[in-house]
DNA sequence: GCCGATTTGTCCGTATGTATC
DNA sequence: CGATACATACGGACAAATCGG
């Protein structure tokens, strides 16, 4: 429920493009019509094109206008964008989820640790990890790291259904940045154990760090993908020189 | 040379976090203290404290500050960030770059090919095919489509060094917006005849469509990494509900 | 729990610069 | 050249969240 007005303009151009009312190469109403049609002043209008100028939507084009670069493409694949959860991405691709938990423990952060995921040193950390099945086929596999002071009370069972709606709703906790790096590398023995591969000797790893509204880090993620299953879309903007 | 106040005052803050003059957690000088410092207006401080944003080196604690979540990271890798052409990432990684091409051809683009690469029916395309090598090693194969009414005069010793060092400097065109999708595919037999994969099976397949200051498309690439070389690194914000 | 000071979030109106047509 | 349109910047106002007394 976006409350902010710069938002639901934003939301609401977003639909005009994606429903085929500006359509790929036209131009938005000039700055000034559209402060007139959402009766706000330039300023906020500008900060709702940005938001489309983010996601690719549109390109501005300085003394001409706003151009409208959106194509819808087909998604048939497991993309992924934004912060979003398994559970969410799998409802929004239409697919049966489930999720084995492989592992539960509570281990301590030592100085290699530390390194690699940026907690603190002697920090508690629940280690978690998870198969994701989709349709019935082990594609993702999931090593979590929480730190324990930060998301208190989790168990074995809330890991099974959703991490991320018991943060969320259970501890009202807003999860605010997230961080991450995509490369690809070999199966370990335990992919090849749990995972469906196939033919494939390799998946998609996407390692990430996770901060909450306060702006402490309190999750570390590595999630390890069948190839098949992943999709990752960005947009890019050059900055000038 | 950044000419606009917001944009200098972006890289400041930004050298002064890497500096560590401010350090990891803890907060910037206020938005009033900082419009003092910089003698600017409070709403140009805040499009800078954006850009770090956004960048996933600071978030902002509405009543509280800004706090810095900058962690520096040992980058040995071959990182793709923002849009960089091959010869400027191998420049930052301090490596031996070298380029090989395979093939120089125009098309035109039919209706399947216009439907994968976005590219208007019956457009005349160059076709280019390179693999690039780093180090002595070829560990990726660049697969480029461009417009050739959009980047006339382009010629094979053009390919064979910098495609966008033409475009960006002898055409004067500007790239303003790239759309990109990551996927892991398995390798085709060009890209084991051509490519040293080692023992992997699979590559990093980055495809992605630039356009240009006029909103127009005017290039599809496809670069397919051997997976030692490749990593996408990533911030994203999660927008309130 | 309340109040006031501080700090970030949103929004407005205006002025000026720059690019396009 | 003038009109239009986007880019940058300023200053002010009020709301919302936080923190200390």
């Amino acid at each position: 429920m976006p409350k902010a007005k710069f938002e639901s303009i934003f939301h609401d151009l977003k639909q005009r493009i994606e429903a085929g009312q500006y359509t790929f190469q036209s131009l938005l109403p000039s700055e000034n019509q559209l402060t007139e049609l959402y009766s706000c002043s330039r300023n906020t209008i500008r900060r709702a094109i940005g938001g489309l100028a983010e996601l690719g939507y549109v390109q501005s084009l300085h003394g001409r206008g706003v151009r409208v670069i959106y194509q819808p493409i087909a998604k048939n694949e497991f993309t992924i964008g934004g912060i979003e959860s398994f559970k969410e991405s799998a409802a929004r691709n239409h697919m049966k989820a489930s999720t084995v938990v492989l592992r539960f423990e509570e281990i301590e952060a030592d100085e290699r640790l530390s390194r690699k995921t940026g907690f603190p040193i002697g920090s508690t950390l629940y280690d978690i990890r998870r198969v994701r099945c989709l349709d019935g086929k082990a594609l993702i596999m999931d090593i979590n790291l929480f730190r324990k002071d930060l998301v208190p009370g989790l168990t074995k069972a809330i890991a099974a259904t959703s991490i991320y709606e018991y943060i969320e709703g259970t501890l009202g906790m807003t999860i605010v940045t997230s961080k991450r790096r995509m490369t690809v590398e070999r199966a370990t023995r335990e992919d090849e154990a749990f995972l469906a591969l196939g033919e494939y000797n390799c998946l998609a790893v996407i390692t990430g760090q996770t901060y909450n509204a306060d702006g402490v880090q309190f999750e570390y993620t590595q999630s390890r993908h069948q190839p098949d299953y992943f999709c990752f879309e960005d947009t890019a903007i050059r900055k000038k020189k």
